[in-house]
DNA sequence: ATTTCAGTTCCATTATTTGGAACTCGGTTT
DNA sequence: AAACCGAGTTCCAAATAATGGAACTGAAAT
């Protein structure tokens, strides 16, 4: 798909594995995949080799192996938001008492990279690197709404329009509306668009240049609370969601004046 | 270092992208890299286009990309005990109240994927997927111990052997008798080797072939605890690992006869 | 105006990847 | 017993991609 030489269909091949979400068999991914038997047996090799991939031999399936686990460790420690905010997401959790998701964009998709549960408040690795649509959920939404226009509308097209509930906003216009109207209100709802009974309310966090860095909310059951409710979380969300920005910023420029670079 | 062809010099680069542990120039990275300027520049492209980096404009730096959080979320679950033996672990930290790891070997290294700890119950994304050395940790020890010769051979010529505290074992001799008493005893102590204070018991996880899955350890501080203390839970930590190995057997066999493959 | 340096591009040479076809090895069918 | 099968593996000449020395750019320092 990707293009990029050698280390592109590599990688896709990586993709590929990771899609199946179990450990898997040559023939299986064969099927699957657009490289002929020997290309593909040699890209199963080399990753091997490098313990990207991990082989079973009794079971002759092929796994994710343990060096993207280390990978992932430092990639999440240096590249996202999640270490950041982490003491601003405890704290939003321990006030408000209900789930809590920090969320980044990821090819127009909603990556989650933390979570507090109120309920059960370790389910977090299992969480987070979780991806879920953009279209349908509150941070996502929330997200896309406040993207440059250029980025904004590649994003879009990266929409599967899925309908997964009665209220899934299923086409272009339909979220193009909504987004206009989550900018002017400055928060996102989830109106069980993505699973029924789920609703929520989210906030983009943007830096001192507006840029998106990512997404937060705050998710209920229908059950349990109603738009209302969630509506007085608003500020709180707001200024964690600053906190957070601020956090970001800091750490960017340590000791420094914030953003003179982009100042003309 | 690792040869194979084109991926594995660009995958070479993401390693030490990693190793930085912090956003790095392409300077930085030049410096300590093999390659020379051109291709280094590509490959740090490449890597790029793929999402497995992030560049900064602004700062010129390149990052562990998101593309990475989203991969090791598939091979944690796929491809580590972890998901597996979640429960147990809980199990384990609720009763004996005192901060367990959850540890697989990765070339010789401790490969922490998961921990419970007692006094902050939240703080296990920033250690799954650390490394620690092996040959003066507890997990360490337990699995290098149990792991056949040939395995346990090439391990030991992977360890570092840095002088932690002075109780670290800093020879393979000295090292190899402490193994050949952790299987006797059927289980490990870290006696401050190292860190000063910290003391630890563990325990491998063998499957039904005796093959070493990974390693579990309850630790302790030495103002909080002692050995004998320590000792006391030996049996609810084996019963642990056997329930974790069990889980695991069940996950590969699925209702099938256990290992049959293997006999003859 | 000149130098310096980090980062980027060019392109002929070189080395690697590619994939069709042929092979191997259990197990099954005739 | 011989032939067959299909999954997995190996081979090798042709096609393609990677390589890196050198030249370029643009911004900052002198």
């Amino acid at each position: 798909m990707s293009g990029d030489g050698t280390v592109g269909k590599a990688l896709d091949v990586l993709d590929q594995v990771a899609e199946f979400g179990r450990p898997v068999r040559f023939g299986t991914l064969l099927e699957a995949s657009p490289f002929p038997k020997a290309t593909l047996y040699r890209f199963l090799q080399t990753l091997t080799n490098q313990r990207m991939l991990e082989y079973d031999a009794e079971r002759q399936t092929y796994a994710l192996g343990v060096r993207l686990v280390r990978l992932a460790h430092a990639a999440w420690t240096q590249s996202s938001l999640a270490p950041l905010a982490r003491p601003h997401l405890d704290a939003l959790s321990a006030k408000i008492g209900l789930t809590v998701h920090l969320a980044q964009l990821d090819s127009g998709q909603v990556l989650y990279i933390d979570k507090r549960n109120a309920a059960q408040p370790v389910d977090m690795y299992s969480q987070a690197g979780k991806i879920g649509p953009a279209y349908c959920t509150g941070v996502g939404k929330a997200m896309l709404a406040f993207l440059p226009d250029a980025e904004q509308a590649r994003a879009l097209t990266q929409q599967s329009f899925h309908v997964f509930t009665k209220q899934t906003l299923a086409s272009k216009t339909a979220l193009k509306a909504e987004l206009k109207n989550i900018v002017t209100r400055g928060h996102a709802f989830d109106r069980e668009e993505h699973e029924p009974g789920i609703i929520c309310v989210a906030v983009p966090i943007l830096s001192a240049g507006a840029r998106v860095l990512g997404g937060l909310s705050i998710t209920g059951s229908t059950k349990d609370t109603d738009y209302g409710q969630l509506d007085t979380h608003v500020p709180d969300l707001k200024s964690t969601a600053a906190a957070i920005a601020r956090a970001a910023q800091d750490w960017r420029f340590p000791g420094a004046d914030p953003l003179q670079q982009t100042g003309t």
